[in-house]
DNA sequence: GAAACCAATCGCTATATGCGATGATTCAAG
DNA sequence: CTTGAATCATCGCATATAGCGATTGGTTTC
């Protein structure tokens, strides 16, 4: 019997539900059967009544509630035994990022992560070369953990986790040809003079990608790292751009068109290093961003 | 952190010694070791100074030690509260045997066990076949577990654990031509006659391969599946036998000899399905059998 | 300095876990 | 009675973890 299992048992037995359950454990369903199942197996006894829609937790099962609470917080108790022994977590965190996403809000996500842990010093970096430097950063150990946009190909040696998502809407002035209309082919787009990312961002790779697919050419004619100075240049008519929902809502002075038969968005997720083992710290920042992330 | 990693770290701290931690635990040196140093990852404390031969506890170590028995505890409690719940372990596990080889104390296990779950009932059932014919049981369910001895090629659906091995010795009467030697090549045994088992009994199987692998015959005259039966026909000079070492230790007219370059060994094993899930029973005694295995 | 002891490491295999897709069952709405 | 949504089980596959046995390297003892 481990701890993961009756993790899972209470996630059940609490929501009543295997594939609720599943999402509060980010998880998938599957997986939480099988791990029902393997504990019910080793114990001997059904732990749910599933042959109604609505599972019934069984007697057995709600005997073992408490103790599964009980040793769970034993756990927490061991862990926190070992932090109070060596005056918590410590070291440093060196943390990758990019500027001018805030899809997700990683100053906050920093601050909860300071004050819970505050004798960990965090180091910020960014990287010239968007979320595919920051992915080198991880490799080469530069950075202990990353938050990046999109990537193309995610290498190999880096495991990620999604937070958020947001569509990317082609962003327009309200006097541009284009401004009433509220969708648009890829293929329309030809002539237009594009403002993006430079290679290597994340959302650059999306629409380079989406053109690339559709046999198409594209002329980005400005190209800036900072999200809210290309929409400032958009709103100045010097050219069209996909830029993330949430960030051209609040403006009159633009219109913004979704891609008829493409799903551009740009993503946001949190990175580590695949290969190397994180530091304490790393894995607490890590686990906060999981916690943190909407879920589904 | 797994209640195994705890269960691992406190046999080592009980210890002070790896390799004890890895007999007591019934499992390898290099597996404790990469299991204690994965809690300490997970921690990011060291919790033993291996600097020095004999090994020292840390003071982070010291101070999970009783917070990790407590979490073993609160699991013992989980698995029992169930137990209760349900009555305990019921149900019925059908055990295949063979009579005779008593190297390994079966009843007394069995008995340990009707004691520990009184609500389960055993049925014992033995095969004509030997071990070869439980196997086949076990595969067809017929039996849950299976105490058998060496088999040449175990099947892949079967899961071995080695309980005793005693070596098999050349038993001849003390009027016999060789009752004088200490020690014996196979090559010189070309004209005896065997007494041995059946065709299908571990015992015989290792016999005829090592005559096999050597390139030579001999002469089974008589087969009888009860050794002590066979005992009694060595000492009545019907043939010679390799028979286990303490079956024929205390019989003062009987005298033993070694293979030379062979190592006979009758190995008595514990056998479960590998493809079936064993039910809570089966499992049980099967835990029982290691724990009553001599160490190594 | 040699031997004994003992933990770390390496390459390999087996098992466990997780995922996504699919199937089966229940149940409510038409 | 049929349809469809909800929901858990199952399957095949990929990856991660754990275990084994052999070997290495460091420490202590004689």
């Amino acid at each position: 019997m481990e701890v993961r299992h009756l993790a899972v048992f209470l996630a059940v037995a609490e929501e009543r539900n295997f594939t609720r359950a599943s999402i509060r454990l980010h998880t998938t369903q599957s997986a939480v059967s099988a791990t029902v199942q393997s504990l019910e197996a080793e114990l001997g006894a059904e732990l749910f009544d599933r042959s109604a829609r609505q599972i019934q937790v069984t007697v057995a099962g709600l005997a073992l509630i408490p103790k599964a609470r009980a040793v769970l917080d034993a756990v927490v108790e061991a862990r926190d035994c070992v932090d109070a022994v060596t005056g918590g977590v410590t070291g440093t965190v060196s943390v990758g990022f990019m500027t001018s996403v805030t899809l997700v809000d990683i100053p906050r996500l920093l601050g909860e992560f300071a004050e819970a842990n505050p004798e960990v010093r965090v180091v910020l970096r960014s990287s010239e070369r968007g979320s595919s430097g920051l992915v080198d950063m991880l490799s080469s150990g530069e950075v202990d953990i990353a938050f990046i946009a999109n990537l193309a190909q995610p290498p190999a040696d880096v495991r990620l986790m999604e937070l958020d998502s947001t569509p990317l809407l082609l962003t327009v002035t309200s006097a541009h040809r284009l401004a009433s209309r509220s969708s648009i082919g890829l293929r329309e787009l030809a002539g237009e003079r594009f403002i993006d990312f430079p290679l290597g961002y994340g959302n650059r790779s999306i629409i380079d990608r989406a053109f690339a697919d559709a046999g198409l050419d594209r002329d980005v004619r400005f190209e800036t790292a900072d999200i809210a100075h290309a929409a400032a240049l958009v709103k100045n008519g010097l050219g069209v751009a996909f830029l993330p929902a949430f960030l051209v809502a609040s403006e009159p002075s633009l219109r913004t068109l979704t891609a008829q038969g493409e799903d551009l968005r740009l993503t946001v997720s949190v990175a580590i290093s695949h290969s190397r083992r994180p530091s304490r710290a790393a894995q607490l920042l890590w686990d906060l961003a999981q916690n943190a992330r909407t879920p589904r």
